[in-house]
DNA sequence: CCAATGTCAGCATAACTGACATCA
DNA sequence: CTGATGTCAGTTGTGCTGACATTG
């Protein structure tokens, strides 16, 4: 925008809100129901087999209440559906609707794609460097003292 | 954490908040005021000489109610105080306070040691490659269309 | 009995849109 | 008059804690 950030939390939150605006505006271009972005956090963590809402909330690093009305959202809105757990009767799982799948998919699509516009501005090794950088294992964060 | 989390977008968040749970645990544990997150937004993009509410808005990237909001707030807890400008008579600039440079400082402070313990962890060289993956110029957030 | 799960309810916070007065 | 600014509402969404029934 205008001025660049400084410091690195600025920077992350400014990297972050680039891709999320071009992925949710190239979805809803693309004729998908608006997603918001919590939604979108749960979708991106569901695997085929289908999840239970308490793992859900494990992974996404939410309470199970959050992630249980996230899903009740996206359940009213057709994308995933609730089945019961054939190996256990206290917990049911959730998995993606064809509908979902289908949503699931081009939201993966869209985002290699974004990645390779920006790999083309910033260049390919500096993006690969930053994935790598983000992938790293930084650990818990850290109580420093400020001297 | 848990699970590696797959794409960007993903990693981008975990980032984000790895790095924000850092400061503001680090900060509360040195004794200083609690202080949320949009706060410490306003906080970080303020300049010496004083800013006006509409164009911390701006830099923050939220509507002038926003900002106007949090820096209520932050009046609130002495860290922040409003003069009227004297180069226009429509806009006043908001200043930090005595105790509100001190906190300032002292969030500097705590990022920088912050990012020295990621630069630790991930090693130095990775570390300064995301600083400059982040701050090379994105661009505006594209519209893509997936295949 | 205990632990985990799913669910319902209420509450706090943070962002938004709408509206309006003021001043260059 | 127009545009920018600061301010006061109201409203939505997101996440939390609390509580409870159910099941292994």
């Amino acid at each position: 925008m205008s001025e660049p950030a400084r410091n690195l939390p600025q920077l992350l939150v400014q990297a972050k809100r680039w891709f999320e605006d071009a992925l949710l505006a190239s979805m809803q271009a693309a004729g998908e129901r608006p997603v918001t972005v919590p939604q979108a956090a749960v979708f991106a963590t569901l695997d085929e087999e289908g999840t239970s809402i308490s793992e859900l909330a494990r992974r996404v690093g939410v309470t199970r209440q959050t992630a249980h009305q996230a899903v009740r959202s996206l359940i009213g809105m057709g994308l995933l559906e609730q089945v019961p757990d054939p190996a256990s009767g206290r917990s049911s799982l959730v998995r993606a609707t064809a509908e979902g799948a289908r949503a699931h998919q081009r939201a993966l699509a869209t985002i290699a794609v974004i990645e390779g516009v920006l790999a083309e501005r910033i260049g390919a090794a500096t993006a690969t460097a930053l994935r790598q950088a983000l992938a790293a294992p930084w650990g818990e964060p850290p109580l420093v003292e400020a001297p």
